[in-house]
DNA sequence: TTGTAGGCGTTATCAA
DNA sequence: TTGATAACGCCTACAA
């Protein structure tokens, strides 16, 4: 008796145009230009049909591999974030890939772990996969990021970060102006002794938003080389905390204004632990206003900036450097703005 | 005069192995095995010294496309996560990332925004890129990415979701018992007209944690046609938020025990707005334990579930899957527990 | 309009 | 150990 083949039966080995070209009766190239939407025009409407019932019969899928091999494009969008466990490149990325999905672009993400080797290596990958253009929210100091994709021509552009000599399109967030907000509502509260968190050198954001405190402080006629400054290594809570508690130990500040909302959070711990509440004690700012913040205990006033926005123009630009490669560079800031919740009052008389 | 070259030439194209060998004066075979760290045992020292300095010489890269045309492989591995905006599937991919890279194995994520056409484009991408496993953390009813995958015989493991025919490996939270001790937890509280704030139809952990809801209902000797259910459409705050709404105008019950998080804030949200307090007036329960839940107002009484061992187990498999392609399935079911916080309380008397 | 031939950059399989 | 040759799957001049 003969054995029906099993049901979930295993598909033998992808059909190729060979194969679809052998079942049409035709040659592999007018398969490969019936096939190709881009070339159908150039065959016979019947020929046409014909090739195409007979792909649709074989099962037949285009290897992006091979075609990306000769034309070199993949229509695939590589954007690199330094960490995706922080929030707020989520929003950023959704709104890059709507951009780019509207376009035909789809989008891979990879996680750099604010690792410059990590960082080369996906971004060698990514080009090893042949994306047609690369997002960048991972630059720092140190990085060959940049360069690589100088070199290896791929489109780039910059976002949230900004690296001084890059010669890519960026879109970044006035952080400068969004630390200067911040001072101002903490000098219009009372406060005369604000210290400093800052972020990890060598990152633009962090640069930018601690010399931003420094103009604001003294633009509010107070002395910057006052106030307590302290960095921490790393955008994460558990850097935010170890900072806040060396700013404790130095005192002499009512408030602080933090480089990001991760740090905020980590800042609330080390305050909390030393007996102090966020708000009626010590004021507390974040930056960014990543979700969630506006529901934490207590809500975080904080600097916002405009995620979707953000995503969204860089997707547009990357799309103008791939299409028109000889555009000029344009630089995007973004205006961030102030969200007052309860993690800032008047200092205590 | 000559002109030097400006600074930041663009380099020639690529050099490939056909130039190596023209330089080393060796033929382009020998240069490929001298330059594969697999195959670099075949070939004279002395000659790979050669080769390898003509290499460096030429900047010459590998290219993984032209490798992966012949090798169908590109030690790289996709992760398809429903929604990166959850902030539940950034721990589970960071560990995954941990695990893979261990082994070699590059990671590249991909959004399906929960639609499964995105979902059928992005592995079809992801073919085309030649990665060597997937990891789906984005299973729903009606999707047919386990289908695609098995066709396409790409080695494949679940997350998170379970799927009910797949023969795919899986990494799960033992959902049902999850839920279960949600319900005990607001049951040993004193509760007896308990709601549940189901997740959509369609989705495993949906499904499950539903069905663990009546169960633990009725073992705790209540009757579960009695307790209001009400279903969100989606893994959001806003459809939470709306299910909530709807559960209200219901009535008749002192806790709401949530299918996941991100509903559970939406909860929040619609009973704030109803003037109800989370805690005192109505216990809410959650699941997941996603980032930030622990330092809301009040602090979410959830589910925890083992994000970290969840992303390593699964690339585990993932790698056993890959290198010995006949290993049967094989089903991780992870315990979840239950973190006491604020947002459970007795019902008032 | 269709077929032919060559190549994209690498690796596998022979034979030398 | 090394070299020669032929794929891998597709695209594009160019020729017919």
């Amino acid at each position: 008796m003969p054995r029906r083949p099993p049901a979930l039966s295993v598909e033998p080995p992808r059909a190729t145009i060979a194969d679809v070209a052998r079942a049409a009766g035709v040659h592999p190239s007018t398969v490969s230009r019936a096939l190709n939407p881009d070339t159908r025009a150039m065959v016979t409407d019947a020929v046409a049909v014909r090739v195409a019932e007979a792909a649709e019969q074989l099962g037949w899928r285009p290897s992006m591999l091979a075609a990306g091999l000769r034309t070199r494009r993949s229509r695939t969008i590589g954007i690199l974030v330094p960490d995706l466990v922080n929030p707020v490149f989520p929003p950023i990325v959704h709104a890059a890939e709507v951009r780019l999905a509207e376009a035909g672009y789809a989008t891979l993400v990879a996680n750099t772990d604010n690792d410059p080797d990590r960082e080369a290596m996906m971004i060698e990958r990514m080009a090893g996969h042949l994306v047609d253009g690369l997002m960048l929210a991972s630059a720092a100091k140190g990085s060959q990021a940049v360069d690589l994709c100088r070199r290896r021509r791929i489109p780039t552009v910059l976002i949230n970060r900004r690296l001084p000599g890059a010669e890519f399109s960026a879109v970044t967030n006035d952080d400068r102006h969004g630390m200067a907000l911040a001072v101002e509502h903490l000098v219009a509260l009372g406060h005369r002794r604000i210290a400093h968190l800052a972020g990890p050198s060598g990152i633009s954001t962090a640069v930018d938003r601690r010399s931003g405190f420094r103009s604001a402080v003294r633009a509010a006629g107070l002395d910057p080389d006052l106030m307590p400054i302290m960095a921490a290594d790393a955008y994460t809570i558990e850097a935010g905390r170890c900072a806040m508690e060396r700013l404790l130990e130095l005192g002499g500040f009512t408030a602080v204004a933090v480089a990001n909302d991760l740090l905020a959070l980590g800042a609330y711990d080390a305050l909390g632990a030393a007996g102090l509440r966020v708000g009626p004690d010590v004021s507390v700012t974040g930056f960014n206003d990543m979700p969630f913040v506006d529901r934490i205990s207590p809500p975080l006033t904080t600097i916002r900036i405009q995620h979707a926005e953000m995503g969204g123009r860089a997707a547009g630009l990357l799309l103008a450097a791939i299409t028109e490669p000889a555009t000029s560079r344009t630089d995007i800031l973004l205006q961030p703005k102030l969200v007052v919740r309860h993690s800032t009052a008047a200092p205590e008389a």
